[in-house]
RNA sequence: UCCCGGAUAGCUCAAUCGGUAGAGCGAGCGGCUGUUAACCGCUAGGUUCUAGGUUCGAGUCCUAGUCCGGGAGCCA
């Protein structure tokens, strides 16, 4: 008897039919015979296929088992396994033991056989992922993040650390922090001094959760080389789009000595190596997403990797919406943001390919971007890819101090806050870029998927955070 | 936050003009079968989101609210 538990993925890949193996899992379907035996459809969560366990009647217990053997319910299954007569699968597994773990009461389990929509699995994510869609995302957000960590390491980027958030008070350890958007600053004008005092708050000033490491990430970049960050982020508009999530988790490398098209060439890199690693590793669940989800996402991934993202100016941009010949919904003029509409037209009609737009007017971005000499525009970037829309943002940072501050200015900034910002244009200032990429939505990009609830364990949106 | 649409059985949905609440799937039971989205038969299963209102009568019409989905803005 083999005393080892096997996988199911590797079961289903090298099993040897004669060997004698042990695995465990949940049951998938059961199909009985009155022949004389039952069908298990087992998963383990291994991989995305199910292993089939065929129990003979006269297995020890099975008449009293296998009443108790329904979808949902836990096993662990002692046997042989064989070649299998059946077309669909290579190898199955003839029990000697089995034992029923736990059961799942099939009048209450909420998992049936069959199809359920997403906003139904949202209401019971503790169980969705025993879905095949939510176990092959899992698998598929794993294989990002550990492609993301080697595509850094292995250049020599330093991995720097960012925080967490949970609104579960049963984490047992003490006093947490509570975290609110209810503005304190008009509850407070009920009371004698009419003031929220943060001095006597635990930090002595006004804390938040973080929106970006990448002023952090700017400091360590300018003393160790490059860094990324890769945690979560917190974000509380109130946003309610299948793109949003008020926590998700985004990767923000900041490389020295980086300008705007070093960073745009490392961001296409990056983007392709993902794609890459999760066609070549994950190649069954991405079959699956593309039969069962989106028929069209491999070849419009295989697409991505073949052609080179296209550059195009902010001012390039508007000139080909405004040549267009067709009528926005938003009108296209040289100083306005690019709406969601004519993002789409770019990248999904116009160029058919993921774009870079880069170069924006300064007067839609932040501060630290670098300004060019035309003095209209900085060297800011986006992203875009079809369907998904922005994945990207980032810039070249300015690093000329009297320039930084006289942006700082103009965005009604306090300079002495953001001292030690200053600082590193102070003392040994270097040219430098990074960019943000969201996690969530390169899973999008990847599972075609719609919503990115349907992409994060457990989403956090207005008014949602259970679980 | 704004604009649309929606909420009916465990799930996905139907219900004509305001007139007895239905189907498929799932579940239970039985049959059949080296099955694999199994198949066939029978049975059970409902405070029609909440609170008001109109009406002889409301799933259906009106008002308010809650939640969900799509689009927009914000962004990654």
């Amino acid at each position: 008897m083999a005393a080892t538990r096997s996988t199911i993925k590797s079961l289903l890949r090298d099993g040897q039919p004669g060997s004698d193996v042990h695995v465990a899992g949940w049951v998938r379907t059961r199909r009985d015979s009155k022949q004389g035996f039952s069908f298990i459809e087992l998963n383990d969560g291994s991989c995305m296929a199910n292993l089939q366990i065929v129990v003979d009647a006269a297995t020890p217990g099975y008449e009293d088992a296998i009443r108790r053997v329904t979808t949902g319910a836990s096993l662990r299954i002692v046997g042989t396994l064989r070649e299998s007569p059946g077309s669909k699968q290579r190898v199955e597994l003839h029990a000697s033991t089995f034992d029923v773990l736990g059961e799942a009461d099939p009048a209450k389990y909420p998992l049936q056989k069959k199809g359920h929509s997403f906003e139904f699995l949202r209401e019971i994510a503790h169980l969705r992922p025993r879905t095949n869609t939510f176990g092959a995302i899992a698998r598929v957000r794993n294989c990002v993040s550990y492609s993301i960590h080697r595509f850094f390491q292995q250049r020599g980027f330093l991995y720097i650390h960012t925080p967490i958030i949970t609104t579960s008070d049963c984490e047992g350890a003490g006093e947490m922090f509570q975290v609110t958007t209810l503005p304190l600053d008009r509850l407070a004008e009920g009371t004698p001094t009419k003031t929220v005092d943060y001095g006597h708050d635990f930090f002595g000033k006004r804390a938040s959760l973080t929106v970006s490491g990448q002023l952090e990430g700017e400091i360590y970049a300018t003393a160790v080389g490059p860094v990324y960050t890769f945690g979560p982020t917190f974000r509380a508009e109130n946003s309610n789009t299948p793109r949003h999530l008020a926590e998700f988790w985004m990767v923000e490398p900041e490389m020295p000595f980086f300008d705007l098209d070093d960073n745009m060439a490392l961001a296409e890199e990056f983007i392709k190596t993902i794609i890459q690693d999760a066609l070549s590793e994950c190649a069954e669940d991405m079959a699956f997403f593309n039969e069962r989800i989106d028929k069209t996402v491999l070849a419009t991934l295989t697409h991505i990797l073949e052609h080179e993202f296209k550059r195009v100016s902010y001012t390039e941009a508007v000139d080909i919406l405004l040549s267009a010949g067709r009528d926005w919904e938003y009108p296209v003029a040289w100083g306005h943001n690019l709406q969601a509409e004519h993002e789409r037209f770019l990248t999904e009609q116009h160029f058919q390919q993921p774009i870079i737009v880069h170069d924006y007017p300064r007067t839609l971005k932040p501060f630290y971007m670098k300004c060019n000499d035309d003095g209209q525009t900085v060297r800011a970037m986006d992203v875009l890819v079809p369907r998904v829309g922005e994945i990207i943002g980032g810039s070249q940072r300015e690093e000329r101090l009297d320039v930084l501050l006289t942006r700082m200015g103009e965005c009604n900034l306090d300079p002495a806050e953001y001292w030690w910002y200053g600082d590193l244009r102070r003392y040994g200032t270097v040219p430098h870029a990074g960019f943000g990429l969201g996690l969530e939505r390169m899973l999008l990009l990847l599972t075609g998927m719609q919503n990115i609830r349907d992409v994060i364990p457990f989403p956090r949106t207005p008014r949602n955070a259970d679980f």
